[in-house]
RNA sequence: CCCUACUAGAGUG
């Protein structure tokens, strides 16, 4: 059993949920039981991928095979529930956002009938669920809850929290989350910093992002690159374009690997301050490093380089990117013909056009 | 306390 919940590991790193729930349903035909192990691995890979049916699919499965559940098979539901959210902020809207984060706290509610006793992971699931749905006072509810359980917050409470202050647009709150952390202890927890920093995005505030970064590297904790892609970011909105390569400089030195979230987030921070032509080599760098940019990355470029009426570099980046194996979606086909209108290009519109309908891409 | 499982984390029209 051991050996299969590697396996499903293995798959779920690779972002193959298909794959894992196949190893799951090898092991349950060869007669054998999943165990707790193996089920709440295969649902965190729902979560990951913002599958809730299939998640609460494996959790009927998991009751109907008698299988014990334990605090950490309710957390993973809870994220099958925010895990979908996120991915529906785009498509469904916040009505959907809503039923999901109802469902979480059903789940919640269900533990506690079966006798399961909550733990802080549970609660904080539910903190974070509740701030991606934009629901603030929801999550501070629930950490009041949380504490009244005599449970203690942690780093991943105050992450949550800040990014629910972010995504609810209180930078003022987290900013107090931020030093609640810090005074309950936490300042050893990378996620903290890094959310704090986040914060600091909207309205920009490059002073207090630094500050942070200060506080981090006081506190004698090691920053990773996601860390550094925040502050990047921060850097870019408060146009600071040399900062954010500079930061970059300080991440190498540091010996931490650039990925494909530094290089799109300089790739980012480029064309926000009209410095195309950057923007362009850190692409080709982030390609050379062995890094595939993704749709995200291909699109921004390609409508930088339609808005800056360069119509050839946009072509050759739709080129680049089917070789690289993507699809162009309604945003990459929103931005050639864009492209194509600032080009006049009349005859590529009218293909490209014709391709859409093909390809039944909907666009407004 | 750690071994195989749970909880935070960006960006595109």
């Amino acid at each position: 059993a051991r050996t299969y919940n590697m396996l499903v590991s293995v798959c779920i790193a690779a972002r193959d949920l298909p794959m894992a729930l196949k190893a799951g349903m090898m092991l349950k035909e060869s007669g054998k039981q999943l165990d707790t192990f193996l089920y709440t691995n295969l649902i965190t890979a729902c979560a990951t991928k913002g599958d809730a049916d299939m998640g609460f699919r494996l959790y009927e499965d998991m009751l109907a095979d008698r299988v014990a559940t334990d605090p950490r098979v309710y957390t993973a539901l809870i994220s099958v529930c925010s895990g979908k959210i996120r991915m529906s902020d785009n498509d469904s809207g916040r009505r959907g956002q809503l039923v999901l984060l109802e469902r979480a706290f059903g789940v919640f509610h269900d533990m506690q009938e079966v006798g399961v006793k909550p733990d802080a992971a549970v609660w904080n699931a539910l903190i974070a669920a509740a701030g991606r749905a934009g629901q603030l006072q929801r999550a501070l509810e629930a950490l009041q809850d949380m504490q009244d359980h005599h449970q203690k917050p942690d780093g991943h409470t105050f992450a949550s929290l800040l990014h629910a202050c972010c995504q609810a647009g209180d930078q003022i709150l987290a900013h107090k989350v931020y030093h609640n952390a810090l005074d309950a202890g936490c300042d050893q927890s990378l996620m903290i910093y890094d959310a704090a920093i986040s914060s600091c995005q909207s309205p920009v505030d490059l002073d207090t992002a630094m500050q942070i970064y200060a506080d981090m590297q006081r506190n004698g904790v090691k920053p990773d690159e996601r860390l550094y892609s925040s502050l990047m970011e921060v850097a870019g909105q408060a146009q600071r374009v040399d900062l954010a390569f500079e930061l970059q400089a300080n991440m190498l030195a540091q010996g931490l690997q650039p990925s494909q979230v530094t290089y799109s987030t300089l790739v980012m921070v480029c064309i926000d301050n009209q410095q195309l032509d950057k923007a362009g080599q850190v692409h080709q760098l982030c390609i050379q490093a062995g890094l595939h940019p993704d749709a995200y990355a291909y699109n921004a470029l390609i409508n930088a380089y339609g808005c800056a009426l360069q119509f050839g570099k946009a072509v050759s980046l739709v080129q680049d990117m089917v070789r690289g194996g993507l699809q162009p979606d309604q945003f990459t086909f929103t931005a050639v013909l864009n492209a194509c209108q600032r080009a006049n290009e009349a005859e590529v519109a009218f293909e490209v056009f014709r391709l859409m309908q093909q390809r039944k891409i909907i666009v407004d």
